[in-house]
DNA sequence: TTGAAAGCGCTAACAC
DNA sequence: GTGTTAGCGCTTTCAA
């Protein structure tokens, strides 16, 4: 019971137990927390004198206590990316994050800055935060230190696939994505198709870069190397890479930036020229359609709901083997793309 | 110690505990939670044999375990917002993560989608968590119901204020902005400017709304009132209520709209104008400088940034009164602020 | 309908 | 340098 009859002082984090609010009350420990949980066979005078109890005394259970004794799990969710302030990853998060809600999981998002150690140590701490799964936008280029822990802790791999390791996928479809483009473009009479890439390591990047080289080489243009640059990861580089590329002699009429932020950087590169050469983009993005700039678009909310869903079906037993779902690329043009060549 | 020889069968969550790490190793529970924690007065060779069985078993130090034990206070701080996907949030929440994570604290995302209910049980389920602390981008227009918590758990309020209640806020100066704005357009000729604002509950709006006001009451400009256009909260209504405005007769020839959404859906709306009005968008925006939109802009990461330096000095023992910072704003013109009136 | 006792996995306090 | 004991706040038996 209370020791006096004043309110105590209330010192940062010395909230009140459970019981306390059953002292209060005058009922036993497991009565209270029958009452707070919304368990049945309480009386509701009981429950009443128990509610009003933990309301005077400003009580609210303690979600780690009780983790703890139902099994040392959370009811969190890891997601891992690179970035939050990239659109995309936004996106990705926000549908991830809506799935998981309407099942009672919370998501605890962090970013990498695109460096696998920081991968590896966030992954540790999410891991003894004892998250139900895991959902991850890989750095690195080796996940074999998962192979135990997936067996544990489900882990779905999103934009990027795992490198020594099975688990489940969800892609969007690179390789196609990039031939569409280049195919478009090819078909408008273009020859000359700069290639602004994001890093080499990344697997999107080479399966972009693979559906490029491909697409050219099916319609038997060569030399296209020249006119090829990666290794940009942000928007200043893309801006200097571009302007590389239209000083070379032919320049390029043409040109396929593999991602939003490199578009972007192309953009203003392009600002102010009278002849800009065509231009499509791999990702849609906010006001592409008011710039007029075609783009290979695809959904990355669904990739993020996809995932949960994926994480969910992995909770509620699915012990399948792994599973990889490719999510569909489509061209939207918006004149951008359809510049005739030079 | 081991029952047998075989590893045992990786049951998801079945993981191993330190007390099997202990027994593996031969050596106490205490000893054991020395070495994995990183504590002096082990012997290397102790210290070793303990690291190995802890290897050959998978360990992970259970954080939900030992933050029931050290205090029952996790080690994440909770961020509210209303939306994930939109940048002006992402941003924030971006410098609010570095900042905490350099702490060692995990920021936890939720999202509101703009609905005070929402926001009151996100509120809760944090504190079940006992986060160590609250970032809030309110959605609610009353939050005593914070008044008690705030004294156990440091709240800091981003974006907009409080509502019946102290508590340390974060603001950008959205009245001298706008005022800004409609200075500017005043001086270039502008009488009939047109305002698209959010939704009228929101104290952004409200401000920006009275630095509007107050700038055209200065100016001496009267009938300002058919003009304005509120409680625009998505890019679809903005470019319909732009396109209202522009069928009066007169039409304003110059617009300001006060967030980022509503800029962009007003640009959608003069797509293909010949003659399109002058206008200037509160937020600045990915592309706003290649699309020649001029802002006011401000700097939503440092907002995070500045938010989470309170949290962290109320979590060091500042218990100082309430404090309000308000961020500066200024007028990047990029020529669509500057077209004269017709 | 209610309660008493045990214990989740760990760390803090205090031996030795 | 290492071990023993107690207990964080809650839920889960099991008994009344």
């Amino acid at each position: 019971m209370n020791d006096t009859g004043e309110a105590p002082a209330l010192r940062p984090h010395a909230r009140p137990t459970l019981r306390q609010v059953a002292a209060e009350a005058g009922v036993s420990l497991k009565t209270a927390s029958r009452v707070l949980n919304g368990h049945p066979h309480v009386t509701e005078a009981t429950a009443a004198r128990v509610r009003q109890a933990s309301d005077r005394l400003g009580f609210r259970l303690n979600r780690i206590a009780r983790e703890l004794r139902s099994g040392a799990t959370s009811t969190s969710v890891g997601l891992i990316i690179s970035d939050l302030a990239n659109p995309f990853y936004a996106r990705l998060a926000r549908g991830a994050e809506r799935v998981l809600r309407d099942a009672g999981l919370q998501l605890i998002t962090t970013s990498t800055d695109e460096d696998p150690d920081q991968e590896r140590s966030l992954v540790d701490e999410l891991l003894e935060r004892r998250v139900r799964a895991l959902l991850l936008v890989p750095s690195g280029d080796d996940h074999g230190y998962l192979e135990n822990e997936g067996r544990r802790t489900p882990v779905v791999f999103l934009d990027r696939p795992p490198v020594h390791l099975g688990a489940d996928t969800v892609l969007v479809d690179s390789r196609a994505g990039a031939a569409l483009a280049v195919e478009h473009l090819l078909a408008a009479g273009h020859r000359r198709i700069g290639f602004l890439g994001d890093l080499s390591r990344l697997a999107t990047h080479r399966e972009r870069m693979a559906g490029f080289a491909g697409a050219m080489a099916a319609a038997g243009v060569t030399g296209w190397e020249r006119y090829v640059r990666s290794d940009s990861h942000d928007m200043a580089s893309a801006r200097l890479r571009t302007a590389e590329l239209l000083a070379l002699d032919p320049p390029p009429t043409a040109l396929f930036t593999t991602n939003n932020l490199n578009t972007a950087g192309a953009l203003r590169a392009l600002v102010g020229r009278a002849d800009p050469p065509a231009l499509i983009g791999f990702d849609d993005f906010d006001l592409a359609d008011v710039l007029g700039v075609t783009v290979i678009g695809h959904d990355p909310e669904k990739m993020g709901r996809i995932a949960a869903d994926m994480v969910l079906s992995r909770l509620g037993g699915d012990s399948s083997d792994a599973r990889c779902v490719i999510l569909p690329t489509r061209l939207v043009p918006r004149g951008s793309g359809e510049r005739p060549p030079r």
